[in-house]
DNA sequence: GAAAATATGTCAACATTGCTGACGTAATTG
DNA sequence: CAATTACGTCAGCAATGTTGACATATTTTC
C-alpha cells in the first residue's frame, strides 16, 4: 500500500550503504591524520593547513575569495591567518588594482610546508592506486567529484584547474 | 645533481595530486553536511552522530569498545553520550555477564534518527553512483578501503561486517 | 569633494568537541 | 579482602567554529 513501487521506493526502504558510510569516515580520518602529524611539529592545526594550502595553490588570493572557498567567518580565518603571517609562512600585500584588497602569498618557507603536506597526502593516494589498477586515479577522481554537491561542482572544477574561468575566450 | 633518479624519486619530485586532495576535502565536507543539517534540528553535533551511528550498528556495544572505535577519550565520549541518554536516543544497561560493563542500545527514537541519517548519506552515494556505471559501488568501496591505513583495514572490515571475527570457526 | 559602499581588522563572548589529570565507585578477580 | 577493571565525573585547557559590534582604509558614486 505504501507506494506503487515493489522493489524499493527511491531508496526510502532500501538498506543504507553502511559500508561506504563507514569507509568514507575512516578513509578521511586517516587522510587528514597524515597532515595532522606534520602540522603539529609547527604548532599548526587543520585550519592553518587549509589556509596555507589554498593560498599556495592560488597565489594572490584575496581574503574574500579565501573566505568563499573555506566557508568560515572572517574572524575564524583571521585568527589562523594572523599566525601564519606572524610566523612568516604567508605574506599579505595590498591589492594591485584595489588597495583595499589584501593579496595573499606563501613565502618560501610556506611553499615548502604546503608542498610537504600535499606530498604526504599524495603518497596515500599513490599507495591506494597501486592496488586499484591503471584506471584507479580516474575512477577516484570521478567518484569524489560525483560526491560533491552538483551545484558546487563547477566551482570545484575551477579550483582544481579543470575548467577555464571564461576570461578572454 | 640532486639525485640519481631522472624520472621521479619515488614521488618526492613528482607533482602532488592536488585535484584528488581538494576533491576529497570538498566531497567529505558535503557528505557530512547532509547529516549536520538534520542533526541541528535535534540540537546534536557530529560527535553525537558518530556515537548514535555505531551504537545503532552494533547494539550491545560497551563503552570500551566504542572508545576504541572512535579513538577519543572517555570524557569526550561521556559528554555526548550523557545527552543522548538524557534525551532517550540511547539506553545503557549493565552488562549481561560482567555488570561493570555498560551495554549501549538505541531506543526506537534513536534507531529512527540513526536510520534517517544513514539514508541521507546513502542518498548522496546513490546519486553519485548513477553517474558512475554499474560497477561504481564496488570501485568506490575499493578506493575508500585502499585509503584506510593498511594496519587498520582488518578492523574496519570487521566493523562493516565483511569479515568473521574468527569466533567458533 | 562629501557621502556611501566595500574590504578588511579586531574585540568580546560563546559553543562544540577534542585533550589531560585527578579522583570516586561498583563489580569482578585473585 | 585486596587489587584490578570498567566506568563516571570534576576541573581546566586548546582548537576552531559562531554572532555581533565597531574601527579603518580605500574606492565609488553622486
Amino acid at each position: 500500500m505504501k507506494s506503487a513501487a515493489p522493489a524499493q521506493a527511491s531508496r526510502d526502504e532500501a538498506a543504507p550503504f553502511y559500508d561506504l558510510i563507514e569507509l568514507f569516515f575512516f578513509a578521511y580520518r586517516d587522510f587528514v591524520g597524515d597532515a595532522d602529524r606534520l602540522l603539529e611539529t609547527y604548532g599548526f592545526g587543520r585550519a592553518h593547513h587549509r589556509v596555507l594550502h589554498f593560498v599556495s595553490r592560488q597565489p594572490g588570493l584575496t581574503i574574500a575569495e579565501l573566505l568563499d572557498i573555506l566557508k568560515i567567518t572572517k574572524q575564524s580565518l583571521n585568527r589562523v591567518l594572523k599566525e601564519l603571517v606572524a610566523k612568516s609562512f604567508i605574506e599579505a600585500r595590498a591589492g594591485a588594482q584595489d588597495r583595499r584588497h589584501r593579496q595573499l602569498f606563501t613565502t618560501a618557507k610556506g611553499s615548502r610546508l604546503a608542498r610537504d603536506l600535499a606530498l604526504l597526502q599524495t603518497k596515500r593516494f599513490a599507495r591506494a592506486m597501486e592496488g586499484l589498477g591503471p584506471e584507479g586515479r580516474e575512477r577516484a577522481f570521478d567518484f569524489l567529484l560525483a560526491m560533491v554537491d552538483p551545484h558546487e561542482r563547477g566551482r570545484v572544477m575551477e579550483l582544481i584547474g579543470m575548467k577555464n574561468p571564461e576570461r578572454g575566450a
